[in-house]
DNA sequence: GCGTGTAAGTTGACGACGTCAACATTTCAA
DNA sequence: TTGAAATGTTGACGTCGTCAACTTACACGC
């Protein structure tokens, strides 16, 4: 049931009503799960205490989700949503068919996990089992997957990127930021180190090494 | 207390004592906590559950680790440790000071973290809060760290990579290998993949894309 | 040899947690 | 208007980490 349905059904209720039914819980639900991990991450999520701070009992979310897992997964897929379109957003307006627009969109995408670190650790550090019982948040990952290799297919045609398998260039690189990324959020890049520079080190070695014709070695 | 002050003081032991007195619980629980973790993840670990495997009460682990995390965060170290081993083994193993070195080195880790994805994910997934409090872990991935930055360090002399801050170069190459690692251990990679080849791409990629006078894009 | 202090291990209990079953209230639709 | 369905509440259960109080076994000075 989606959130538009809710507020037709809910949307004329009155003050008594909802001070029984809350109105668009499942919404209120990933708003405020989404707020209190990024307060205390995701093990400080607690069914009890999300009800608590929007004044509904611990078991009222299971009326929304199947089971906190669930609950976790949704506020994981909408955290691919934003980032899908923060990306599309970058690529956009940069300048088409250049190497620089993936690169930005390779920064974009670093700067994403640091402004949302225990989001993006949510997104990722899912126990991959939990991961194939809910095809929600595959199919969201895949998505900004496939446009990736998407622009690598585009960068051999025009000869910017050695000829070779474009899935595999896009994993190379989705790699090299994710990689980046987790080491910036757990702390494991320790001061003193200018994150800019490094993120932009980061993207262009990688597109650097995909050049056509590198001198042998 | 380390492992043999333990086998010193109980190694005389005779077995109606082992009835009670464990002889070595700490190194026991290191061991068989490192084996559930590969079995079940590091939150398939039970108190309880660890206790029962060794025949000893949940409360047991308490006089060797100040609570679970701590327990956690040994095992994570001792990962560390083997980690650095096999890399000093490759390393030292393959051609010195070039470039092929660095490249295995890095083949290595990911290959680590294929093999032990549970506990890999432990050493770098633990949330960063417990590793401020430990400082066991930090230092255990910082001296993996400068190693790799001494290394680059001396390419760099050599001139095999570019000149500019090695540490940002070593940590563009972890990442590199760090995010590879991550997202096969994950499951984020999706067949049909060749994960050798795929791993020998990104750590060529990443070392092509630090040679020395790059033709310019 | 022998008490005795201390390290190592046990049991009972507590509070927090996820979750279910049974029940209450509200809304919608016939 | 009325009953079924959606939504929310309460009480309870089992599991978990952890602590306090207690017990057992070892090590060492006399």
């Amino acid at each position: 049931m989606t959130t538009s349905t809710f507020q037709a059904m809910f949307g004329g209720m009155n003050e008594r009503a909802r001070a029984y039914h809350h109105g668009d819980l499942r919404a209120a639900l990933l708003e405020e799960a989404a707020d209190m991990i990024a307060e205390a991450g995701a093990a400080g999520v607690t069914m009890r205490a999300l009800g608590q701070r929007l004044g509904v009992s611990r078991a009222a979310p299971y009326r929304h989700f199947e089971d906190k897992d669930a609950l976790l997964v949704a506020v994981a897929a909408a955290g691919f949503d934003r980032l899908g379109e923060r990306l599309r957003d970058i690529g956009a307006g940069a300048p088409r068919s250049s190497v620089d627009r993936v690169r930005r969109m390779g920064e974009e995408y670093v700067r994403f996990a640091l402004e949302n670190p225990a989001q993006y650790r949510l997104m990722y550090g899912k126990d991959a089992l939990a991961r194939q019982d809910h095809p929600e948040l595959r199919t969201a990952g895949n998505s900004l997957f496939e446009q990736l290799v998407e622009i690598f297919r585009a960068y051999q045609k025009s000869g910017r990127v050695k000829r070779q398998d474009a899935r595999a260039q896009a994993y190379v690189a989705w790699g090299a930021v994710h990689g980046l990324a987790s080491l910036l959020i757990d702390g494991q890049i320790m001061a003193p180190v200018d994150v800019d520079a490094l993120i932009r080190q980061a993207t262009r070695t990688m597109l650097d090494g995909m050049r056509p014709q590198p001198a042998s070695g």
